[in-house]
RNA sequence: GCCCCGUUCGUCUAGCGGCCUAGGACGCCACCCUCUCAAGGUGGUAGCACGGGUUCAAAUCCCGUACGGGGUACCA
């Protein structure tokens, strides 16, 4: 009952922007860490854009990144009556009225008055009926000002000559958002919003509203800064990653993807960056909020999500990599996949690779029927510059022949030791590694292999060597 | 045009008048480890936009300038 009550009021615009859900999750931080109640809204005012699959658009991303929300979702669509008698009392109340003026009559207007552009209250004394088409235009005041107490910006003042008439219901008798906001935010009991800087200019009118409308004390706002691209433009869907789903589709672990978002217009003071949300939670500050807009750093990103990977047990690591280990396009035919030898060597997949989506390339060659191609570049290297190649991949095929490959230890010695032995037969140093690894996995690198061979097993791995050998011939 | 906001290493940030010859992280570079690739370790690189004040003392406060951004809709 006690306690701050925040709002994510996100339009259902098809899918979850990356600024929405750092919007989101600030919002959330806050409600966690003063014990508050985070509400879920959803702002549809623009008519019939709540399909189910638009909210879930909202819904999904928000749940994978952890996000809970203790009510909701609301519509904003389902409280149009209210919206509305809340414009029909402004207007009973001569604070608000109709105008039919369209755009273009607007325009023609202020050059015959040679006025700059802008609506300068056109209809405030025409008397306008209402009817189809006609919008009604708050009567916002000429003197004075409005005075936002931002937590994070501070003190913004507005001058009121610089705020014209504008439209609170539109031509077809819907509400514009700025009307709602003030009606759902004072009925909701919302104490604090917390939203994108963007919206900043759009708050003193709401104020001008709640005031109109008698509603008190208003909430508290906070305006986050903006997220923005590397030309330091707000992010766009145009040019920029900005779909959350995408970075679950590119396998980001929603722990990583909370952690770097929570790192962006924002910082713990002890400096430490990768943590428990628990102790991000218990150091969140609207205060502590920075003003200055942030880029969205994907190698940033990338780097979390790495140490995230890393601190995972190989069973869970596994788990959350199988959407990908298992997708119909793996680089192996997925029948063949087994979670064993998956799990038996995550810990050195885990180590290398920075996304989920990144796994199947790392244990291919496990999986597959037979190296169907080997790199060029690394066979170049190996073999044809190596000394003797061929001569150590007979010699490893021998050494290893009577081999049970349980052992991964012994294999590994087994095969340096081939590589020490020619080293002084020739009198130069021999690498055994290298050979076999191409033979083994059709590339110049890769996760250790002896752990590997012994899953792979001795027939396939003297095929391999065979096929290589052959290959050199 | 008008209104609003912002400016600490390339990037994300710590800093909230003396502890700062500005700290951490990412990136980058070097070295160590290493018969692959990584991981790990060590070290390095680089910043308070500029100009005026206020103060014994300013990255921190005030005012300008520059630059950047946001808004200016019957989108939110």
């Amino acid at each position: 009952m006690s306690g701050p009550r925040v709002r994510f009021a996100p339009a259902p615009t098809g899918f979850l922007h990356v600024g929405s859900a750092r919007s989101a999750l600030f919002n959330w931080l806050f409600a966690r860490h003063t014990g508050g109640t985070f509400v879920l809204r959803v702002e549809d005012t623009d008519e019939a854009k709540t399909s189910q699959e638009f909210v879930d658009a909202i819904t999904e991303p928000l749940s994978w990144l952890g996000l809970d929300w203790d009510e909701g979702p609301l519509f904003q669509s389902e409280r149009r009556e209210r919206h509305v008698d809340a414009v029909d009392r402004l207007v009973a109340e001569g604070k608000a009225y109709f105008c039919d003026l369209t755009r273009d009559e607007i325009e023609a207007r202020c050059e015959e008055a040679g006025l700059p552009a802008g609506y300068h209250g056109f209809s405030r004394d025409r008397d306008v009926v209402d009817g189809p088409g006609v919008v009604v235009r708050f009567r916002a005041p000429d003197e004075g000002s409005t005075v936002v107490d931002d937590v994070i910006r501070g003190r913004v003042e507005v001058a009121h000559e610089t705020i014209e008439d504008f439209v609170i219901r539109r031509g077809d008798g819907s509400p514009v958002f700025l009307i709602a906001n003030a009606v759902d935010d004072h009925e909701m009991g919302i104490t604090h919003v917390i939203r994108g800087e963007d919206l900043l200019n759009t708050t003193p009118k709401v104020l001008l509203l709640w005031d109109a409308l008698g509603f008190g004390e208003p909430p508290t706002y906070a305006h986050l800064p903006l997220l923005v691209n590397e030309q330091r433009k707000k992010l766009s869907k145009r040019r920029d990653d900005v779909a959350l789903a995408d970075y679950v589709a590119r396998g980001y672990l929603p722990e990583a993807m909370r952690n770097a978002l929570a790192l962006l217009g924002w910082g713990p003071d002890d400096e430490v960056e990768i943590r428990p949300i628990e102790e991000i939670i218990e150091r969140f500050t609207l205060e502590s909020v920075n003003k200055a807009p942030a880029f969205f750093d994907p190698k940033k990103l990338d780097h979390i999500n790495a140490e995230y990977i890393k601190a995972m047990t190989p069973m869970a690591f596994i788990e959350a990599a199988e959407p990908w280990l298992t997708a119909d396009d793996a680089p192996y035919p997925v029948a063949n996949y087994d979670r064993i030898v998956a799990l038996a060597l995550a810990e050195d997949v885990q180590q290398r690779v920075v996304t989920l989506a990144e796994a199947p390339a790392w244990l291919d060659w496990l999986f597959v029927d037979a190296i169907e191609e080997y790199d060029e570049k690394s066979w170049a290297k190996a073999i044809v510059k190596g000394t003797v190649p061929g001569r150590v991949l007979d010699d490893i095929a021998a050494a290893l022949a009577d081999d049970d490959f349980t052992d991964r230890d012994r294999l590994e010695s087994v095969v340096m030791g081939v590589g020490t032995a020619l080293s002084e037969e020739l009198d130069t140093r021999v690498m055994s590694q290298a050979p076999l690894r191409i033979a083994l996995t059709g590339r110049g690198a890769g996760i250790p292999l002896w752990e590997a061979m012994t899953h792979l097993g001795r027939d396939v791995c003297l095929e391999r060597i065979a096929a290589a050998g052959a290959r050199i011939d």
